[in-house]
DNA sequence: TTGCGTACCAGACAAACGTCTGGTATTAGT
DNA sequence: ACTAATACCAGACGTTTGTCTGGTACGCAA
């Protein structure tokens, strides 16, 4: 193999080594030398042992494969599956998973048991800038606070609305003039959990 | 260690094995029997060839942390991280990936390279129900059709504005009738990407 | 009871893998 | 021209890791 321009190498290579990483598939030293075609394992693993040495990438060393992103990354939080439920009905939360629409992809500190999604019907909540067929994500929670958005069960049937609470009972606001506040007697209404973030996908209806 | 209930661990080792592929670090199957506590790496072992046999996992044979999502799951696309960029200036795009906020995690068929995230500022998308401290995720693409939501560079400053194409010239419509719809020279107009998602965090201010 | 399947343990082997030592040729600085 | 640094090659060593064989304990059904 001829010789590279000095640091042109190492940035294909740290090019190549993020590209693996993001999609979870992290390369042996081996690998990295392979896909460059150099005909030397040291060859490689000096270009890796330099960019760890600039910060540039970090390593648990010893470890297979045990190349990383730089740690300094603010705490960033795992990534969990959540499951997008078309649908949520009576009990169904206690249920077995339905994986009625598949999984969502959510940075959270919670663990996937503790979320679920939920696609938007409706227009109610537009003037919240929740428009139909978006999916929101809810934290399992049977209390929350006034003026959070929550999806409640009111009777058999599951909706988003904004969430007012009086002295003795609650109301759930939509936000959209064209509707009018729901003030179920207390017995009638359960808070499923409280929407911790809004998604809308404008390619094609997936996921 | 004791007997457990059928398929109850299995469940758990698939739910760790998932959430570890996702944060981009795949297990080892000494590091599934260390998590679990098995005192046999055979346990773990067994486990994992259980699942990959029952298509809820997938592995490359024999190589080192070779077990993966399936990928087969109804075309479900990968994962992979997204920058976030807290504002987009000229000719940013083409140089380093500067990291500002961080990654979000979006299931995408494009690389990672094709893909950047974008925080709105603003009120002009408001009737899109894209509000103010937003996120848009955007595909790089030089051109977009009428009517897409797109991120343009105007001079020096990037917006997100829903695209019209006439017959000589773009222009530039926001979405709230308290602006007025942009129609720049069409050398002062550069388009960045489409608009292929947009996202709402509501608690905290971190994706 | 016997037989079968599941969950787990114990230990071992070979392949995969990170790491190291030593060496050659090219480039860059002085 | 001399030196230092860089890019690469060759091979080897020890650890990590996937995989295998054989065995124990428990539950379930015939």
């Amino acid at each position: 193999m001829g010789r590279t321009p000095a640091g042109k190498t190492r940035e294909r290579i740290l090019a190549f080594v993020r590209e693996r990483l993001l999609a979870g598939m992290p390369p042996t030293v081996r690998e990295v030398q392979e896909a460059f075609g150099f005909r030397a394992v040291g060859t490689a693993h000096e270009h890796l042992e330099a960019l760890v040495a600039g910060g540039r990438l970090a390593r648990e060393r010893g470890k297979s494969r045990g190349f990383r992103l730089p740690t300094t990354r603010r705490g960033e939080k795992p990534v969990v599956l959540v499951p997008l439920l078309g649908c949520v009905q009576a009990g169904s939360l206690t249920t077995a998973i339905e994986d009625l629409e598949g999984h969502l992809p959510i940075r959270s500190g919670h663990g996937s048991d503790a979320l679920f999604a939920l696609r938007v019907e409706g227009e109610s909540m537009t003037g919240a800038g929740i428009l139909p067929r978006d999916v929101v994500v809810v934290r399992k929670q049977a209390a929350a606070h006034s003026g959070d958005i929550v999806v409640a069960l009111v009777g058999e049937e599951a909706t988003v609305k904004r969430l007012v609470v009086r002295k003795k009972r609650v109301e759930l606001h939509p936000e959209n003039p064209a509707f009018s506040p729901i003030v179920p007697e207390p017995e009638d209404v359960t808070i499923l959990g409280k929407v911790i973030e809004v998604r809308r996908y404008l390619e094609g209806s997936h996921p």
